[in-house]
RNA sequence: GCGGAUGUAGUUUAGUGGUAGAACUUCAGCCUUCCAAGCUGACCAUGUGGGUUCGAUUCCCAUCAUCCGCUCCA
């Protein structure tokens, strides 16, 4: 399959419009439509409940999105989110200041604190030639701005810059002892999150898998350093068995262990996914250590240590974080789930097969003949919508409407018909054994919710 | 951000310096008691902004977006 057939699927049947459409599209950014947000929901929702509802030890959050800016000096982020870029006006070609310098002297003299100006003395000064095409007429040193500002003006005139966050986890680090002294939580715990972050990404966006606004679900698990890999590997397994449990197969899973690790890491494993683009990451596992709580302690001044009631020790938690995109995840699925069926005269349709605790609708409401039905089938939709997401259709003839829903990966349908009327029982499909069963209208509701339990 | 390619209904596409055509989809009506049937009808398009021209969807420029490759991926 190839992503820009999904593109269409997903803009054909309400999944995901472009960003801005009228206007030309705004790259990078996708608005998740009426089926779409259904389906997002529910990943989410999954999420929540296998991570924190499930979870005796993980308490929710939901921070903030703006926050204070010395935050994002204490977590590094002002730094190492600004590349040092510079262009070779040759051959136009982009590269990283630090880079140059690293690779040309094999990594003995590090670029790591030095200024723009002295990155750019030292390129000149042993004429550094670009890589590519082995000129030497380079541009300066641009920083490119990886975070997301705004303004915030306090007095007329006066202007405070703030970030929209770039990650959501910072939110957990700032109320680690909120949470702890709120909850009189025990190390080892752990808070999540699910919220929007932003990235001034530059780069191709590949449908929902890269884009400048995302989604993460993520919890941050404070622990012993001791428990550190215990928990560290634990994460592993319950990432991987979560997506599995979602319908994605295994054939198709697999870690990846970073070698070159950001910032914060200690070290980090990551599972991939194979999009129609390759094997690229799905969610992120990162041994953080002390690393956060230490820069939020000098930065802010607060003493974060945990004292442990058992031995009376303090001492800052170590930090295993797992963190997974919403909108990646969502994709994954999608990518997943996309079908092309052969049909016996040789054509073809679309078919969409979700887990029926993902599915955008749980039941579609199709009165058999509009002019008959259409009375009874509405008090039967305000019956099921009251329990799970329902959708009505009494358009074209019944097959069809069939075909619609299992475009879209309803897994449960219910028709309406002269004996609905007459006896109060209804016609049940279910998508994945195409078994079709009488009902009364009065069970329908305890057979659905038995079979889209998660 | 660089290089290349491409922009015509929701989708796939035809065509033209002078009224933009189709198929599928969608919607309505008729028919129909269960898997895209049939009949009748209806809606919907030249990405955006400039320029050349009597007239531009067509030619030119810019811009935006998408795809491929590079780069980036905290």
């Amino acid at each position: 399959m190839k992503m820009e057939e999904l593109v269409n699927y997903c803009k054909q049947y309400g999944f995901v419009f472009p960003g801005s459409e009228i206007y030309g599209g705004f790259a990078n950014t996708w608005d998740f439509g009426p089926v779409g947000v259904e389906l997002k929901n529910n990943v989410k929702k999954c999420w929540w409940k296998r991570f924190v509802q499930e979870d005796s030890k993980t308490y929710g959050v939901d921070a903030a999105i703006l926050m204070n800016p010395k935050i994002w000096a204490a977590s590094g982020h002002i730094d190492s989110f600004s590349d040092p870029k510079m262009d070779c006006k040759k051959c136009k070609q982009r590269f990283r200041a630090d880079n140059l310098i690293e690779e040309y002297s094999k990594g003995v003299v590090s670029a790591e604190g030095m200024t723009n100006e002295e990155m750019m003395k030292y390129i000149n000064d042993n004429h550094i030639v670009c890589p590519n095409c082995h000129g030497f007429n380079w541009s300066d040193i641009r920083q490119f701005k990886l975070m997301f500002e705004t303004s915030r003006g306090t007095v007329e005139g006066e202007k405070d810059t703030v970030y929209l966050r770039p990650e959501t986890c910072q939110g957990e680090y700032v109320n680690f002892l909120n949470v702890q002294r709120s909850m009189r939580a025990k190390v080892p715990f752990a808070i999540a999150q699910i919220g929007k972050s932003f990235r001034n990404e530059i780069t191709p966006g590949n449908f929902l898998f890269r884009t400048i606004e995302f989604e993460q679900m993520e919890l941050q698990k404070f622990c012993k350093d001791a428990q550190a890999m215990d928990v560290f590997n634990d994460y592993k397994k319950r990432a991987l068995q979560f997506v599995e449990d979602l319908g994605l197969s295994s054939d198709k899973l697999r870690f990846h262990d970073h070698d070159k690790l950001a910032h914060y890491a200690k070290c980090a494993c990551d599972i991939q996914y194979q999009f129609p683009i390759g094997w690229e990451e799905l969610n992120g596992i990162h041994h953080r250590g002390t690393w956060d709580l230490s820069r939020h302690s000098e930065y802010s001044g607060e003493k974060l240590e945990y004292l442990d009631p058992d031995t009376n020790e303090k001492y800052l938690p170590t930090i295993i974080e797992y963190s997974i995109g919403a909108d990646r995840l969502t994709l994954a699925l999608l990518c997943e789930g996309y079908q092309k069926e052969k049909l016996a005269d040789g054509s073809e349709r679309e078919v969409m097969h979700l887990l029926p605790a993902l599915a955008p609708y749980k039941v579609a409401v199709l009165p058999l003949i509009k002019k008959n039905h259409s009375a009874k089938a509405m008090e039967v939709f305000n019956l099921l919508s009251k329990n799970f997401s329902t959708t009505y259709d009494e358009t074209a003839n019944i097959g069809k409407r069939y075909r619609r829903e299992d475009a879209i990966g309803t897994p449960f349908c219910v028709t309406i018909d002269d004996n609905t009327l007459t006896s109060n029982m209804v016609t049940i499909r279910d998508r994945d054994t195409m078994e079709q069963i009488s009902l009364r209208i009065e069970d329908v509701v305890p057979y659905i919710e038995e079979k889209i339990k998660f």
